[in-house]
Order: structure tokens, then C-alpha cells, then sequence
DNA sequence: CAGCTTCTACGAAGGTTTTCGTTGACAGGG
DNA sequence: CCCTGTCAACGAAAACCTTCGTAGAAGCTG
């Protein structure tokens, strides 16, 4: 399976319903920044159910749409076709790129560090 | 500046230029894993071509192209639009998924470890 | 029940991406 | 000089993305 792949104004309407939850269209249309028409959020969303990467459900006389991918395999998706593509294959000058780009608290560089330390040993299934 | 944004196919002619410094149409087109025609190759270098993000210079009869946008340019926005659509804004839980879904070799890791030590301090960019 | 509002369904218009077919330029071999 | 092969330019066809107009269903109000 290749991963799921979403466009920009899907990538945006996935990312209402993922910090939400769920969200009917009326929902999901506030929280978009950009103002779009009520129909054309809805398309989104029809779209991605079509695409099997949302569901809903009947709340009233509304839907309530949920997601059916979570954000770690779309995630795992976009990043691998980054380092590949971009980055030669090597997460370190991923890393390297992410770190100087934003500024990262302190907390947050220690939690990451420790991501570092243990690791690797047990876990990733496969 | 919002960066460049690139769209599948261009990122796939771009990370050629990119592994090789530079590139006929010919060229780029072995390069690729998919079949493109000779004139598709083309189409995809003369838009990258208009939109800045490559030029070209004659070598003989043919055009040799060379990328004039960076990769960590270009990874840089991929890598703001993920860390914020998908991992509402943690760069720690972009980490986690990546050292997950990879296998990195422990000295790469022993690397990026070294990154997060020291880090921030000196400044971004070129 | 008539009118208003809220909602989904349908479909189309306009834009962008992706792929090529065709054409004309030009070089090199016979 | 003509033929063949390689190349860029042009433009169009097809697919897809994005946005929304219009229509119809269904509840709510008076």
C-alpha cells in the first residue's frame, strides 16, 4: 500500500476533523481559515469519503463526518516521500532542516532527545 | 515568501536535478522511475523553468537544466505544511513518526542525536 | 399548511497538472 | 544535397482539483 496521498484543500479540511475528531460541514467550514461556500467544503468531504479517508454519519438533518485514516499514516505518507525525494534519504538532514527552521522550546529538544536515546531497541513491529 | 511548492510530478524532475547537479531532458527522463515520454519530460522542466524554480543553459543542440531553488528550501515548506496540518505543530511528533517508520542506522542516529545537543544556537539558513 | 432555514445531492465551470502529438530546426553521414 | 535522428516549441487532450449555483428534502415557525 502506497499510503494515502491528499491534496492541499483536503490536507485542510483532514486536519479540522483530525484536531476535532469529527465535524459536520457547517463545522468544518468555520474552522478553515481561507472562506469557502458551504458546498464547497462539502465536495471535500464527499470526495474523501469516496476516497475511503472519511465517514459520517446522520446527526439530525446534518452528517458528521469522521476520519478513517489517522494523522501518523498520513504522516508517514508525506514524510517519506520528502526524504526520499528531497533529502536524499537521510533523516539527519531532515532533522537538521527541521531544527533550524523553527524554534523548538527546550522541553520539546529534550523530549526529542530522548526519542533519540532509547529507541530503535524494541518496537517497530515488522 | 511562502516557498516553493511543488507538485508530484515536479518534485519527482526536481530531486533528479537535485541527485545530479544537473540534466538534459534525456537525462532527466532515464533518471525517472516512471516511462515518460520525451515531451512530457520537457512540459514539466519548462514549467519549473517559468516558475524560477530551474534554468537552462545550451550544450550543443540540447538545453542542460540546473535547479536554482535548494532542496532545504524546498523542504522546508513541505516540512511546515506537515508539522502543521498533520502533527498539529510538534516537531516532536513528526520525530517520533519518522525514527517509527524507518530503520536508521545507529551511527545516523548517534548524529541526530548530536544535533538536538548543541542546536539552535548559530542561525538558519545559507 | 406556507414560508423560511438548513442541509445534502448533482453537476458544471474554471483552473491546474500531466501527458503527448506534431512541427520545424539543426547536425552529421552518405 | 538529401536523409535520418535528436532536439525544443507549441498547443491540445485528458484527468483532476477547486469552487460554487441550483435543486430538492426536511424541519421549524406562525
Amino acid at each position: 500500500m502506497v499510503g494515502f496521498s491528499f491534496t492541499e484543500r483536503e490536507l485542510d479540511v483532514m486536519s479540522v476533523l483530525w484536531a476535532r475528531g469529527s465535524a459536520t460541514v457547517a463545522e468544518v467550514r468555520e474552522a478553515l481559515t481561507d472562506e469557502l461556500g458551504y458546498t464547497s467544503v462539502l465536495k471535500v468531504l464527499q470526495i474523501l469519503e469516496m476516497k475511503g479517508a472519511v465517514a459520517h454519519t446522520s446527526e439530525g438533518r446534518a452528517y458528521r463526518y469522521s476520519p478513517l485514516v489517522e494523522p501518523g499514516e498520513a504522516g508517514s505518507t508525506a514524510l517519506k516521500r520528502i526524504v526520499e525525494k528531497i533529502f536524499h534519504g537521510s533523516s539527519e538532514l531532515l532533522l537538521a532542516r527541521l531544527i533550524s527552521d523553527r524554534d523548538i522550546p527546550p522541553d520539546e529538544l529534550e523530549r526529542m532527545r530522548s526519542l533519540l536515546e532509547d529507541d530503535g531497541e524494541e518496537g517497530a513491529d515488522r
